[in-house]
DNA sequence: AAACTAAACATACGGTCGTACGTATTTATT
DNA sequence: AATAAATACGTACGACCGTATGTTTAGTTT
């Protein structure tokens, strides 16, 4: 095989792989990584439950390709838009807005991903709670290196407090309050310095 | 029947529901409401799951006692010490502390029975969202109720915000974070007024 | 052309699930 | 004493679960 081509097996077995787990995300993001099953993704998607295996080997193989498509699609609609933007307080808000519409609007169905499984995860110990953890904290990291352009903050701090609010924002708009996104726009503006024009 | 008494075969039952939800709570804290089972429950207690059946009927009740017993175990524990304080800060103060205890210490092994269940369930429509809703709503208002006792402060806003830096304490927690509870407080101190002496 | 690999499927196995039904057993009512 | 009610249990049923095994098909390598 030349340098530059691929398998077409393997890529036969990748284009499947992404059409399960794309739709395995918005499962998972209802029902949990928890509610996942084999049986339940093939009749959703007309296939044989014995394929999915083949893809995947174990539920718990399957778990982590769903976590990881997900960090994917996170990034794509919320990190990438952002990274326009110059670092500090715009780059932040950028972010935070991004947040916001991904909470809100179904990319998910269920809302964020990682809210709907951390919960659930943080007590059950395993490589699927381990990339759970990797993503709130890359996300928190995230946050708080902007929040470093900005003076007279703690970054850690004002970062856990943000990341609260959101993920608060997140179940409050899943129970019906549509007026959430707003309350943690206003939440989000008196943690920091008085906007500066420009 | 006289007045004072009680039928001595509902006494019985009672007692049975009560040491079955005693359990089932701690099991819904860590593998949630979703993760309880007939079987599962009479295994652990050495009783029989047609006997735990016979107490329930169907799972969803079950599920229901469980959220029950769960709100009365968090009053006893956060509420009620709470409530010796004078309304205001004070009792707000103790809430706080009352609730990081609670989070902290395993009174539930899993953490806060509400954070592990809310996000789980906020997509399922059912009586089961339903408590779990009312008992969010109630919490977030008894926080409001003391803030509005405390001026030049947005009770809605600042109860939201204290809300969401518990829940998010709680998560830090279980996964390791020893320093979250110190963290939390932080945060709250800033969204607080100044503290008077006495 | 032959050997090999990956994907996809059909089938089967043991296990747990929620629920239903019949039957003692204990307690209360009549 | 006879009837009724609530608890407790044993058993059974269909459904779905995760996994294992063997087979067929598509694509690659030698």
């Amino acid at each position: 095989m030349s340098e530059g081509e691929q398998d077409g097996r393997l890529l036969r077995g990748a284009r499947s792989r992404q059409t399960v787990v794309r739709h395995a995300v918005d499962v998972a993001s209802v029902d949990g990584l928890d509610g996942l099953s084999f049986g339940r993704l093939a009749a959703d998607l007309g296939i044989s439950k014995a394929g999915i295996q083949t893809l995947f080997g174990t539920k718990e193989n399957l778990q982590l390709a769903v976590g990881e498509g997900a960090r994917e699609l996170f990034a794509e609609a919320v990190l990438r838009p952002a990274a326009n933007q110059p670092p500090g307080l715009s780059r932040l808000t950028a972010l935070i807005e991004r947040w916001l519409d991904y909470a809100g609007k179904p990319l998910f169905p269920g809302g964020c991903f990682w809210a709907a499984n951390l919960p659930v995860f943080d007590s059950k110990p395993g490589p699927v709670r381990d990339l759970l953890v990797r993503q709130q904290q890359a996300w928190r990291e995230l946050l708080a290196g902007e929040l470093r352009h900005i003076a007279e903050i703690d970054a850690e701090i004002t970062a856990f407090q943000i990341d609260a609010v959101l993920t608060a924002a997140n179940i409050a708009l899943r129970l019906g309050d549509h007026a959430a996104a707003d309350t943690a726009r206003r939440t989000v503006e008196r943690l920091l310095p008085e906007r500066t024009a420009g």
